[in-house]
DNA sequence: GCATCATGCG
DNA sequence: TAACTGCATGATGCG
């Protein structure tokens, strides 16, 4: 970095003349902004990083503005050659952290949870975060993907945005993040400016939001304190035996080989089983079997469905069905997951994302920890990887059957309710209503069915779905429903309903009145039309269950928080489970209350049950 | 770089 | 006439 320049060059004087908009390289100046930032009930914030990955990404610069067109940015590490000489970043840091630190200065910013981890990494917790535009937005339409703060400037603000995004500068792929190298004046259309959109969306987004009482409340209460704690559980990770997912490694590797040979063996050619194009060839030309099912661009299709049925008749696809399993499992997971552990924690950082889901769920991604297998006896051994450390277990607490309960509770129906209030299996208690038999008599398969029977409501049942599911004919899944709705007729009273209110207003509630548009719903194109309608009737309820279990979080967090400190960390959430790592001193007390919190997020007319169970691993506490 | 296909979870 | 909710991801292959 070249020292001499000790200001700005003139020309970055006069741009920008309407927006004041300044690069701070001077100590003076600095010490004059606090005292600007520290006047002011709410100001923004906005990081420059040089990584995507929140642990490891260093700050290149933070700018903030204080009211509209009035904002400033700090440069710290832009390198490139003839750069001005740049206030030290360490210097920078100390004299902000005060104010950052400070739980009365309210901040504003986008994806706050973001620059959380950033400032963590250089020791400053940021405190007061009052607002924060990404969320907002989301709250107002989760439907829309367009969240980004351009395309929110482009929505909210009159004017045409001017800023440019940043791979328009830094370029994509393999040159990005190189914001370091760009100059100072190119800079500033997205690092003050940024700072200084966030505040004016701020003040248009929240406008809106406040208008609703309700909205603000999912706002206030729910998303905004649940950005601290998605923050700590990311920043906390979970602890990966490597070792043991090295092992299956091995062990999957020997045996893909056994089966390639096979596979080989039996089409007398060599080819890339992964690909469905050449399995499409092998399959239906070489072989000659039945094409069972087309995909949608009207290729003969070799999912698994489809495998599974030529099996009947065939060696060949179960083979194949093993080796996609396999190959799944192994790239996916065993050799994904420890690649992803951080060198300095030894534990993997998922990312949590806050608005992805239009139903207000989270999503995981980076790796995501929300598909981890559990189903087969060979993907649970990956959960048998997500370990505790030493003297601690690892505690999972799930909502048990929360969307049927929810369910139950939305649509009020009487059968249904009772059934939980009387505490039945409810997929027995489901057969023996559509079956008209004693719930003593059902059987396993009669229970199975039942069961899909009833997930099958939850997302919006349609009898070509059920018949599918289950492998029965289309008609003898018509009759599985209509008996289901004679029997329970609150449900389908209320699901018509649901599909009535969002035709009439084009969105629909959660129990919270957290809000999902479904634009979709008028759509001349049927299909288009029709899945809007499952969504008016799968939303409310997964969108509930996703209500619920954040407050439940809050609820929990908040207990660990002030009782438990170090014995008890919040790992991670798969939609209505809570993983944590648990001191082994206090894991009865700590399973108990944990179950209490979960149990009284919401108040619903039946109870909300949950199980818990702790163990060595993710495995052992299911 | 992007679409397609397949598949993991709740 | 296509066809059950909500996601993330990897491999492949076209361009």
């Amino acid at each position: 970095m070249k020292k001499t320049n000790l200001s700005l060059p003139s020309h970055l004087e006069t741009i920008n003349k309407d927006d004041k908009y300044k690069i701070i390289l001077a100590e003076q100046e600095l010490i004059q902004w606090i005292e600007k930032l520290k006047a002011k009930k709410i100001f923004s914030i906005y990081t420059k990083t040089n990584h995507s990955n929140y642990m490891l990404a260093n700050l290149i610069g933070i700018s903030f503005a204080i009211e509209e067109k009035i904002a400033m940015y700090i440069p710290f590490a832009h390198d490139y050659q003839d750069a001005p000489k740049q206030l030290n970043y360490k210097w920078v840091l100390s004299k902000l952290k005060p104010l950052l630190e400070d739980p009365t200065r309210s901040k504003v910013g986008y994806n706050l949870k973001y620059d959380l981890h950033i400032l963590a990494r250089y020791g400053i917790q940021l405190r007061g975060i009052q607002h924060d535009i990404m969320i907002a937005s989301h709250i107002l339409n989760s439907t829309s993907r367009k969240n980004d703060i351009v395309s929110l400037a482009v929505d909210f603000l009159e004017h045409q945005c001017q800023c440019i995004s940043l791979e328009k500068i830094a370029r994509k792929g393999k040159q990005q993040f190189k914001f370091n190298q760009i100059t100072l004046e190119e800079t500033l259309p997205y690092s003050a400016k940024y700072a200084d959109i966030i505040l004016q969306l701020h003040n248009k987004i929240f406008k809106k939001i406040e208008h609703d009482s309700e909205l603000k409340l999912i706002y206030k209460n729910i998303e905004i304190p649940l950005i601290f704690i998605l923050f700590k559980m990311e920043r906390t990770g979970v602890l990966i035996d490597d070792a043991l997912l090295n092992l299956h490694s091995y062990k999957i590797s020997n045996r893909l080989q056994e089966l390639e040979f096979k596979i080989y063996k039996i089409t007398n050619n060599r080819f890339n089983i992964n690909s469905t194009k050449q399995l499409q060839t092998i399959l239906f030309e070489s072989m000659n079997f039945p094409i069972i099912k087309k995909t949608p661009s009207g290729k003969p299709s070799t999912s698994e469905e489809v495998l599974q049925e030529l099996a009947l008749y065939y060696p060949l696809p179960k083979l194949i069905l093993e080796y996609r399993n396999l190959t799944k499992l192994k790239s996916n997971y065993i050799e994904k997951l420890p690649k992803m552990i951080n060198m300095n924690t030894g534990r993997i950082h998922t990312s949590y994302h806050q608005v992805m889901t239009t139903t207000g769920r989270l999503s995981s991604s980076d790796p995501n920890l929300q598909n981890i297998p559990i189903r087969n006896k060979l993907g649970r051994r990956i959960r048998k990887a997500f370990i505790a450390k030493d003297n601690y277990k690892i505690l999972s607490v799930d909502y048990s059957q929360i969307e049927l309960r929810i369910m139950a509770h939305l649509s009020g129906d009487k059968n249904l309710l009772n059934a939980f209030q009387q505490g039945k299996d409810i997929h027995i208690a489901t057969a023996a209503e559509i079956l008209s038999v004693n719930a003593k008599k059902i059987s396993n398969e009669q229970r199975y069915r039942a069961k899909a029977i009833n997930f099958g409501l939850i997302y919006g049942i349609s009898a070509f779905g059920l018949a599918k599911q289950l492998n029965i004919s289309q008609y003898e899944a018509q009759q599985y429903i209509n008996r289901y709705f004679k029997r329970y007729s609150g449900i389908f009273l209320y699901m018509e309903n649901l599909r009535k209110i969002a035709y009439k207003q084009g969105f629909v509630e959660t129990l919270f009145k957290r809000r999902i548009y479904l634009p979709e719903i008028k759509s001349k194109n049927k299909i288009r039309q029709k899945a809007a309608e499952r969504s008016a009737i799968n939303a409310p309820i997964q969108g509930t269950a996703a209500d619920i279990i954040k407050k439940a979080m809050l609820l929990v967090s908040e207990w660990i928080e002030f009782k438990a400190n170090d014995n008890v960390e919040l790992l991670m959430q798969v939609h209505d489970e809570l993983v944590f790592e648990v001191h082994k001193s206090i894991l009865e007390t700590a399973k108990n209350k944990i179950q209490k919190l979960m149990e009284s997020a919401a108040k619903l007319n039946i109870p909300l049950l949950t199980k818990a169970k702790y163990g060595d691993d993710w495995d052992q506490a299911h």
